[in-house]
DNA sequence: GTCTATAGAAAGATAGAC
DNA sequence: GTCTATCTTTCTATAGAC
């Protein structure tokens, strides 16, 4: 037995985070199997002892995701509902986030990429959106629970995010993530 | 002489038709030539007496999208700018619009399609953009001419759509587009 | 200008050695 | 489990007839 199973699952997790990242950066027809093994230090024949096809293992990557929504929640530690809120905002509709200079969002990266595929992808990207929106929701209000401002802000988090990353004008793009971090603080303070 | 000027133009603007539909509903790479042509009524091999490659009729494609804005606001005849906002943001951020029942944006619908392909895509996007801002800009207000909010406003509609597109639950996609469109309208009273 | 036929490249998936 | 070699399909782009 040369190979332990926890070796097994180094090499799986390996393969995942490269996906992860590849696909979110490049999305899924723009990314090939033998990139992605490269990427993981690999070569293409060993990717199918751990994964199906190529479509399982997109689905799998966006998945993992979740994890990355546990980070946020723990550096939640001493600030405030609003600190926190505030802070995510500034983090993620900024030019750092857009040029991929700090970790990506797939929510953002993959929105249209993730429509045009099948059930197990938009599965698993619901279940992130949903984490997100449920994240941002329980720091919203206490009290207001019918309120569902949330879902407004998360889909102006993706598409400002999105549109950062689409347009091809920087001037156009600082306006937009502005209007955006403005308009979600404003919410913010609208809806106490 | 056997086909006119007008003829190419003709069979130009059905290959063009047929690129900005399909383009918007499945996306860059899940659309081959042969596809595009056959959709348009011709074949393969004709659909370079017409465009470069399949890059070039891309962008092309999306720049078309630039006169369906003049539809928009020939609808404006009678109605105040709150009416004409109104009805957009209902028209836009319905299920119609996300189930491709109806016309379909591709600002929403290629958002991070685009954003992996090269510069004249990007170019013909920032345009098509920038004058869906600028068309609600102008409707939104008179006076506050400094104000940005136009630009939340479009990224809220085009993450709602993108994301009524990716998620895979009914339920969830309902929240999202009842969200974006109560607070779009909020927005519209608040920033009067 | 439009057609059919085909060249050439890329990529998903499998087979078999180690 | 991981490797190299290869089968097979798909698709972009070109060539040449009409």
């Amino acid at each position: 037995m040369p190979y332990s199973s926890e070796h097994k699952q180094k090499s799986r997790d390996k393969i995942l985070d490269s996906a992860l990242k590849l696909f979110t950066h490049h999305g899924y027809d723009n990314v090939s199997i033998d990139q992605l093994m490269e990427h993981a230090g690999l070569t293409r024949g060993a990717f199918y002892a751990h994964f199906k096809n190529k479509s399982d293992i997109y689905a799998e990557a966006i998945l993992a995701a979740l994890k990355h929504g546990e980070t946020l929640l723990a550096q939640a530690d001493g600030t405030s509902n609003q600190q926190w809120l505030e802070e995510l905002f500034l983090t993620y509709l900024s030019h750092e986030h857009v040029n991929r200079q700090a970790p990506s969002c797939p929510l953002a990266f993959l929105a249209t990429d993730v429509a045009n595929r099948e059930a197990p992808a938009r599965k698993a990207y619901t279940a992130v959106y949903k984490k997100l929106n449920q994240l941002i929701k329980s720091k919203l209000m206490k009290d207001k629970l019918e309120d569902n401002t949330s879902f407004a802000i998360t889909a102006m988090m993706i598409g400002g995010v999105a549109l950062g990353r689409a347009l091809n004008e920087t001037e156009t793009v600082d306006q937009v993530l502005d209007s955006c971090r403005q308009t979600a603080m404003r919410l913010l303070v609208e809806s106490e």
